[in-house]
DNA sequence: TGACTTCTCGTCAAGATGACGATTAGAGTG
DNA sequence: CACTCTAATCGTCATCTTGACGAGAAGTCA
């Protein structure tokens, strides 16, 4: 069987809570094309790699975490014969969602990587290279309707956090305030959404407040509204 | 720049609902791999050509439908590196849903296409050829998730239709009776899912029925529930 | 001690849901 | 034509969920 010369990529939406604003991590290219502009980190498939092994390695390079506890799921693939200038290239978009990492981005061996505001990138269609720009508006789109239906909301929260620390995510993804009561009854109520350690953190200031891990729950019913 | 070698296809998993079941639309294989095993249609992207483009060809070609109406959306990209005997083949996989056709598969140039109950061929997950089963299960559950939150159930129904076809369509797709009585409440009260003609069908039999066609609502707030 | 912050529980009206009764308007039949 | 059958459509009602917001609890900080 012979093929049409064709090459295989992934591209990675990394997305983090940060001071209360979602963040997203990318690379300024070093080399051709778009040189010295912002996009996603990637990288080619290699021969008998699957693709998510291949989002996978790209992910452990680029935030030098192991990235097996990470969520990573693929979002769609964009193959549009102009799309990238050296020739044909099919690129299978992946988001991963990560905590607020305590080391910033070690060890990663692109020309830079920085943690990116992404409403500022949203805002200007034109900062990304390739169409790097749709794909992280596919992206964000995913992980904003994701938080509805899912408790996929834990994915950007450390092993344990307490109920406002999860109300930030739901903020700054959405980009909107939510009534801190509401979302406490809300959260608490849902069978197996979150589960309560016994133990409390000052770390937010004020009043103490519980220490909860994941749940079991893989759906949320009714789902967050977005309001 | 040179690339390992690699096919890239587009497979469709094209659904419609028939005397009040979901059904797929499969082909025999007329040769190898897995020759004379059911699969779903598909094909090679060809240079230059789109992805979605690709999808909108063969789904063309299957059904001998002007694809252009139909509702048509990329579920999933599957690459594992031994799912094709013939070498290293990655295919996008798309969602196609059709009204139930006045000509069955008419124009088709597969060896045989035929429509088959979506539930038989999930309930038996050697029937497919590839990873085929797979890809099946992902977009019909795809679409059973959809049909909560958007209005795409009027995609399996002609221009013109009453509520209960629309009825049966989610009853259909979801596998389990929906009550009338709310089912009817629900869809028209909601702003925009359907709009009224102001004319009426008996072909349902019992007490005429209005006719509705699509309203521009792109989301259900609240969803639809599943129960 | 007192101010301040945040957590957590409660209340209440409005809206949505699920279960189901009842009526309506046609087709089919003797 | 009356009678039956089917399905569409409207209505009722208890229950659940939401959104808005009051109020107390339990820490830190000066």
């Amino acid at each position: 069987m012979d093929f049409e010369p064709l090459g295989l990529a992934t591209d990675l939406v990394i997305l983090t809570v940060r001071d209360g604003r979602l963040q997203v991590l990318l690379i300024r290219r070093g080399i051709p094309p778009y040189q010295g502009r912002w996009a996603l980190p990637g990288g080619f498939v290699r021969p008998d790699e699957d693709l998510e092994t291949t989002a996978r390695r790209e992910l452990a390079e680029e935030t030098g975490l192991s990235a097996e506890r990470i969520h990573l799921e693929q979002v769609a693939t964009y193959g549009a014969p102009d799309r990238d200038p050296r020739g044909r290239v099919v690129s299978v978009a992946y988001l991963a969602l990560v905590p607020d990492l305590p080391a910033p981005v070690a060890g990663s061996d692109a020309a830079s990587a920085s943690w990116v505001d992404a409403t500022d990138v949203l805002d200007d269609s034109g900062r990304l290279a390739f169409d790097h720009h749709r794909i992280l508006a596919d992206a964000v789109e995913r992980a904003r309707a994701k938080l509805e239906y899912s408790p996929l909301a834990t994915a950007f929260c450390p092993a344990e956090f307490t109920i406002s620390e999860l109300r930030g995510v739901y903020e700054a993804v959405w980009g909107l305030p939510l009534d801190p009561r509401n979302f406490h009854r809300k959260v608490t109520k849902t069978p197996n959404f979150v589960a309560p350690l016994g133990t409390t953190t000052t770390r937010d200031g004020g009043r103490p407040a519980q220490l909860f891990h994941r749940g079991t729950a893989t759906t949320l019913h009714p789902p967050m509204t977005r309001t």
